[in-house]
RNA sequence: GCGCUCGUAGCUCAACGGAUAGAGCAUUUGACUUCGGAUCAAAGGGUUGGGGGUUCAAGUCCCUCCGAGCGCGCCA
């Protein structure tokens, strides 16, 4: 444990518990950062009441019980009750080479690990991906990065949208383009064409449409000739994805896709499992559950349609049988599903009615990691000028030549392989941060200058301040990992303060981790990179006084760059050696 | 009509119910013979949409009003 917060926080909830007793149970004594001193305690203010004195004087008993004088160098009553801790410089320098002497860095390992199914991403077969993909894509990949980083089971899954009937519509489209002609059409990712020429005809021509119709039912019949059509359009769509997958450096591969169409054998059985526990009601002939809690406009029950009056199922079904399949086949206590806020309320719905059928029994549970739009200068959803939405695959090129030209022109004596590698990194590095550095559940403004600077919360700003430790080791000739075991001592006033953040690693994960919230992360990562570059202004390393105090740098150095590097990481951003 | 989410500095965003609401951009002012100036140091800028309430303590929780976005039965 390297956190001196996390570290000091049992000692003080003990010393709660020796001056409250009883009526300490249940008192928030968590220890906090604080800008007054290193850490701050608040409990004495909700103790006092119950204890009949004032928030001071309970304070004054939990320091004098307090066994924390090993490392704290200061512990003071301030203001209405506060307690303010200062720890000692040993203690932090101990911390330090733990935390250097740790793989993970000081964080810490989850008590009990899950198995834990994440949904995201769900690009649409024969449809392009945009913007709303990028980002489930970009949160889910974060999740999953920092969920197996602290030794949880992590299965993706990719809930591709493959079936239902825009697909007889694409069938024949396909039979009427010719297979050779379409496939390469939607090979080279022109997905959106071929989508809008077969929704034009399906608009203008009604023998078209009848013809969509029937190939609808020959596919949910298992027509062989129409299934081979159909996995055609399929085999393209996801090879297509694979390929932006891989150009955005996300984990997730074509191993990973679990469509709709992988549930279509369990759909009878949602139907017949909820008909025996008596949950389904035929309503203008659908079978349906209502569930309780939700109602339509008219303030009647809204139902969860689990079967069309036409026999067909539809995607409140194959969400139940999700549910079904991760439960009892994966065995995951964990169902987490990134996807966008609109999609709330159903979701809801699906877990209502899972926990009512028994599928879903604490402690296992389901988490809508829900987020907002992606918004244009205009504060409308991102459109292109043209009013289209704007394609990922193009965003993430032009992403890599902005960050290309800041490159050359930065930094022109780089071999043309180094520029191209570096605009690549800064480039999908700025786009997935301005994604992830927001709180995800609001609306963001898509703005590329603002991603692309190199000051304020930016990924260029994280990236540069690695570069800029890199750039220290290198120019001395000096192996990072010879710096490891040095002990450090903390003099300066900025060293302190870079040294308490790079502690607070673990804590800041975690916190991250407990609210499926990235941006806390970042926050995190930009103030550590402010605090270095802070320190590195006031405290010359290379040009250190003494040999001691050099090499007590060198190791905080390190312990940095290797913080800012596996943080970025789990956000699934790299970090360059230079830039 | 009902429900969900959001409303914080001119702009873009932070802030487990904790003290004096913080950053970046923009504006103003400093710092390059010193490890990468893609940087650092500093200043001004706020009735946290309005009004009630709960609490020792409210931007945060509850109620209400205003504004914005999104949902609300056979598309997914």
């Amino acid at each position: 444990m390297a956190d001196p917060i996390v570290y000091v926080e049992q000692r003080i909830a003990a010393a709660f518990a020796k001056v409250g007793g009883a009526a300490a149970v249940g008192v928030d004594t968590a220890v906090r950062a604080s800008d007054r001193a290193d850490a701050q305690v608040n409990g004495s203010l909700a103790l006092a009441k119950a204890m009949g004195l004032t928030p001071r004087e309970v304070a004054t008993k939990v320091l004098e019980v307090a066994e924390i004088k090993d490392i704290c160098s200061d512990a003071q009553v301030a203001g209405p009750g506060f307690i303010n801790l200062t720890f000692n410089n040993q203690f932090l320098a101990r911390e330090l080479m733990s935390s250097s002497a740790s793989d993970k860095l000081g964080v810490r390992d989850a008590t009990k690990p899950r198995k834990i199914v994440i949904d995201y991403s769900a690009p649409n077969v024969a449809k392009e991906m945009h913007v709303g993909h990028l980002r489930s894509t970009v949160i889910g990949d974060a999740l999953v990065r920092m969920l197996m980083f602290v030794g949880n089971t992590v299965v993706r899954e990719n809930h591709v949208g493959d079936w239902g009937t825009p697909f007889g519509m694409l069938i024949e489209h396909l039979v009427d383009s010719g297979e050779t002609h379409a496939a390469n059409e939607l090979s080279v990712g022109d997905l959106d064409s071929f989508y809008r020429s077969a929704r034009k005809k399906f608009d203008e021509s009604e023998p078209f449409q009848a013809r969509a119709r029937a190939r609808v039912v020959l596919l949910q019949s298992g027509d062989k000739e129409t299934l081979r059509l159909w996995k055609l359009l399929v085999a393209e769509s996801t090879r297509y994805f694979q390929m932006i997958y891989r150009t955005l450096g996300v984990l997730l591969e074509g191993t990973d896709i679990m469509g709709e169409s992988a549930y279509n054998a369990l759909l009878p059985q949602v139907v017949e499992r909820l008909g025996k526990l008596k949950m389904l009601t035929t309503s203008d002939g659908a079978e349906v559950v209502f569930a309780e809690g939700f109602v339509n406009r008219e303030n009647q029950p809204l139902p969860l349609i689990i079967r069309k009056t036409d026999g067909g199922y539809n995607y409140a079904t194959s969400d139940l049988a999700c549910v079904i399949d991760r439960v009892e086949r994966l065995n995951a206590d964990l169902l987490l599903y990134v996807v966008g806020a609109p999609q709330s309320q159903h979701l809801q719905m699906v877990a209502a009615v899972a926990k009512q059928a028994g599928w879903l029994q604490a402690p296992r549970e389901m988490v809508h990691v829900s987020f907002g739009n992606v918004l244009g200068a205009d504060k409308k959803m991102l459109k292109t000028r043209s009013g289209d939405t704007v394609k990922l695959d193009a965003l993430l090129t032009e992403a890599v030549e902005r960050a290309a030209a800041a490159v050359s022109e930065k930094n022109p004596e780089l071999s043309d392989a180094a520029k191209a590698d570096i605009a690549r990194i800064v480039g999908l590095g700025a786009v997935k941060y301005a994604d992830l550095s927001t709180d995800r559940i609001k609306d963001y403004t898509f703005d590329w200058d603002r991603m692309l600077s190199f000051d304020g919360n930016t990924a260029p700003y994280l990236q540069y301040a690695h570069a800029r430790i890199c750039s220290i080791f290198r120019r001395a000739n000096i192996e990072r990992a010879s710096v490891r075991n040095f002990s450090p001592t903390i003099s300066h006033a900025a060293e302190r303060d870079l040294a308490m953040r790079v502690l607070q690693f673990d804590s800041a994960l975690w916190d991250t981790i407990d609210k499926y919230s990235p941006h806390r992360l970042c926050t995190y990562l930009y103030d550590l990179a402010a605090s270095f570059s802070s320190f590195y202004e006031q405290c010359p390393v290379l040009k250190a006084e003494t040999e001691t105090e050099r090499d007590s740098r060198l190791m905080l150095c390190d312990l940095t760059a290797r913080v800012m590097q596996t943080g970025l990481g789990v956000l699934g951003i790299e970090a360059p050696e230079q830039m």
